[in-house]
DNA sequence: TGCCGATTGATAAATATTCTCAATAAGAAA
DNA sequence: TTTCTTATTGAGAATATTTATCAATCGGCA
């Protein structure tokens, strides 16, 4: 599927901007504000106007074709969704991304939590945060 | 531990606005933001700083007696840690809380994240979403 | 109790986000 | 391809949120 189609299917057009704003999150390896995106952009030399990045990236939350992000800190990024549901694990030093599914192992911990609280429970967030391997070389060398 | 010692073991001191500030955070049932938790406090006829209330919320993460729980929609909201390391479960329709504590269940799937990523994984959140009993209800009901 | 310095409230300043609306551009139709 | 309809845009105003400033106050130890 397209990223024109996954607009069009949910009634959005793919205007310049929402696939620039598409394109710098994809190729961003960490999480982005919206004034991140937008410096990004400004930098390549287009013009796309502040508001639409706020825009844009609330829409492909919308689509889930991206989705919010919580770092160590508490504040928040927009990282792309790559393909359907999956996790985030963020370096707590230069704050890179690396993306895994496996959410079969936590079907157990959420069975049992849903007996514990009656709660009827259907979607989750799973972040892990960690050095990546080029941190913990330097933390090594006392960087 | 008493919470005056909790500060007092970190340096800080427990004045009327951080002890207000928490009694907040400790009896609401949902996720507050900065605004939510200053105006319950003006609502109960306390004059606490709005600015004391950023920064009373910000020494709660720092000592670990709250954390930042990320919403579905990507807003953010703060909630007490009960007690050292654990995980929310947040009700989609009413925003109520529920606390669980297994993080045991996770080692097996950060074991095998670090053995595939080379990240040393050493922090992580998880968030379960639902509907809670009562709003399973409602939803029955057609509510 | 009195003292010292951490903490506060009020508000200014700085940031971040949303709103408004005429101009533009995307995509369907011809 | 050209036309048409209308979703989308950019710019900047308007809001909202967060942080900084600083004299006054308060917490807790001596």
């Amino acid at each position: 599927m397209t990223l024109v189609s996954k607009f069009s299917a949910a009634g959005y057009r793919l205007s310049g901007p929402r696939r620039q704003v598409y394109k710098v999150l994809e190729s961003a390896s960490v999480p982005l504000t919206p004034a991140l995106v937008h410096r990004d952009l400004v930098a390549k030399g287009e013009t796309v106007g502040l508001a639409s990045v706020y825009r844009t990236l609330d829409l492909l939350v919308t689509l889930e074709l991206a989705k919010v992000v919580l770092e160590p800190d508490g504040s928040t990024g927009y990282v792309i969704a790559k393909d359907g549901h999956n996790h985030t694990l963020v370096c707590q030093n230069c704050h890179k991304i690396y993306e895994f599914a496996s959410c079969t192992d936590l079907s157990p911990l959420i069975a049992q939590v849903q007996a514990e609280t009656q709660f009827l429970i259907n979607d989750h967030i799973l972040q892990l945060f960690g050095l990546c391997s080029d941190c913990q070389k330097k933390a090594g060398q006392n960087g």
